[in-house]
RNA sequence: CGCGGGGUGGAGCAGAGGCAGCUCAUCGGGCUCAUAACCCGAAGGUCGGCGGUUCGAAUCCGUCCCCCGCAACCA
């Protein structure tokens, strides 16, 4: 076993709904996970929501309900993802959850504080009285509440600060050290030069009054510990931080956070500034997306063009959608989500070229041979060694969509090897040895894709292994080219992508 | 002069000093193992504008224009 690696998304907000943005999240990180696990590393991979806060109590009165039946509704829909998107998460952590949550979070508190890093001050705020709550400066138009056109009032109530000014040296050396490494690398440039700017204390704790719907501050039942330490400890209790775990051991700092790129400062700044201050490690690795445009256009309520991912689902399968989640859209980058070009991608790349090789080997496998070709010696290919340098360096990178392009590039090399070999011509010669060379080769090559793909479209890898009647798993086994392999018997043949 | 990303054939992207490339779409041809799939070929770009450095610039420098994020309590 190599190294442990841990693997994490951040945690939703379950305060609606889950979109395509998270998806992607959700699919980059699985991809990831698939990927080390096949390459033998020992992983672990967690995902959750994020359920406290002042958005969540609010949009919970809204509909005349408790907050905590709002979490567990909305807490629902994104565990059903874990079979809708087909994910091999190993836990998933609900910051409402008392016995796995809390108490890590109460213990990274006091650690802070035991620290001196936590302290009372008078913490100011605008607030609506028309809404009832809380207002940032960013939402204000003209200076006023959009809904009630009116200037908001500025209180302040005291809390509990956080003294993360005291960490900007050091987490900017540790960040140029790429002991903490953000990636893409622009991302670090972004954050350290707001480092330079000076990072403020943060305000840690709401009153009770405002928040009850939250974790209490420990010794103080005036208060409830605002999102920072509430939601980033989720990280590390989802290891079984408190109970000193054998998982936490194993797996704490070797992590990869997967986040998205409006909360890089958090997780760069913020959860750094408060595992120092508690004597914690910090996190080794943090992968940052960029946001998905539907037609162009920003995702709103307004403009209606949420997308849903169960909608895609229910029409193309999953593995459709992972794979344009995963190939289509440039890691780091935004990346636009079309109908037409999901469809255009589908077709040209799952249909044609991938489905169609499957199909057209094992047809031509069952029609010259009846399903099992003999034993036979053949030569590796170069384009074979070519993709799997290519593929392993991109995936430990962590570039899933140039990984994915240099598999492509390999179907594409395959249905050009048939119409240069001509097995159709082969089999009128009657030259068996040649044509049972070039389909052994093709099958062996489709043996290494369906390895590939397993990160991607782990549904239709397993489905093409079926087809070419190998092992249900993923085998560790034989890894290399395989020179003399007997090809049985091929499994029951079925179209991998139909027509849509 | 806040910070960052980007502007390359119809669409989506790659290239970061030396004949402008890939995928899709379009057009022409070929093949018949295949899901009207596959293979070969062609057309299509003054690389956002202007100026400079250089034997040579999409690539380096300057300047301007346009799009998109971030700009601290927004999950």
């Amino acid at each position: 076993m190599k190294n442990p690696i841990y693997i994490t998304t951040s945690i939703a907000y379950a305060n609606s709904k889950p979109h395509i943005g998270f998806a992607m999240e959700l699919v980059e990180a699985d991809a990831f996970n698939r990927y080390f696990s096949m390459m033998g590393y020992e992983t672990y991979f967690l995902t959750g929501t994020d359920e406290h806060g002042i958005k969540q109590q609010k949009t919970a009165e809204e509909l005349g309900i408790h907050p905590k039946e709002l979490s567990d509704k909305n807490a629902q829909l994104f565990m059903e993802l874990k079979d809708k998107l087909n994910l091999s998460y190993d836990n998933f952590i609900r910051t409402s959850d008392k016995e796995k949550h809390w108490p890590s979070v109460v213990q990274i508190w006091n650690k802070i504080k035991e620290n001196g890093d936590i302290y009372k001050d008078k913490y100011e705020a605008l607030y609506c009285n028309g809404c009832e709550s809380f207002i940032t400066e960013k939402e204000l138009v003209d200076g006023k509440c959009p809904i009630h056109k009116k200037e908001p009032d500025k209180v302040s109530e005291e809390n509990y600060f956080f003294r993360l000014s005291k960490y900007g040296k050091i987490i900017k050396k540790l960040i140029e050290s790429k002991e903490i490494e953000i990636v893409p690398e622009f991302r670090a440039k972004e954050i350290l030069n707001l480092i330079d700017k000076g990072l403020h204390d943060i305000s840690f704790s709401r009153s009770k009054k405002t928040l009850y719907w939250g974790i209490p501050v420990p010794d103080d039942d005036t208060q409830v510990m605002y999102v920072w330490c509430d939601a980033l400890t989720n990280y590390i209790s989802g290891l079984g931080y408190a109970k000193n775990d054998e998982q936490y051991k194993k797996f704490w700092p070797n992590v990869i956070h997967v986040i998205g790129k409006d909360i890089v400062r958090f997780h760069t700044a913020i959860w750094p500034a408060m595992l120092l201050s508690a004597g914690v490690p910090v996190p080794k690795k943090i992968f940052v997306h960029g946001f998905i445009t539907s037609e162009g256009h920003k995702m709103s309520k307004s403009l209606g063009n949420i997308i849903d991912p169960n909608d895609i689902i229910k029409i193309y399968g999953v593995d459709a959608l992972r794979y344009y989640l995963l190939s289509e859209i440039p890691v780091g980058q935004d990346g636009d989500f079309s109908k037409k070009l999901f469809q255009e991608r589908y077709i040209s790349d799952l249909v044609n070229n991938l489905g169609n090789l499957l199909n057209r080997v094992l047809l031509m496998t069952k029609k010259y041979f009846g399903g099992s070709i003999p034993s036979i010696k053949t030569d590796v290919l170069e384009e074979y060694n070519k993709t799997w340098v290519s593929y392993i360096e991109n995936m430990n990178n962590l570039y899933l969509n140039k990984a994915s392009l240099v598999v492509f590039s390999f179907i594409d090399f395959l249905n050009k090897f048939i119409g240069d070999t001509k097995p159709w011509e082969l089999s009128k010669k009657g030259d068996t040895e040649s044509l049972s060379r070039v389909l052994k080769i093709l099958l062996e090559s489709l043996r290494h894709i369906t390895r590939m793909i397993y990160p991607f479209i782990p549904e239709t890898s397993l489905n093409m292994r079926k087809q070419l009647g190998l092992e249900e798993g993923i085998d560790l086994k034989y890894i290399g080219w395989e020179e003399v392999l007997n090809w049985e018997k091929i499994g029951e043949i079925k179209i991998l992508f139909p027509r849509i």
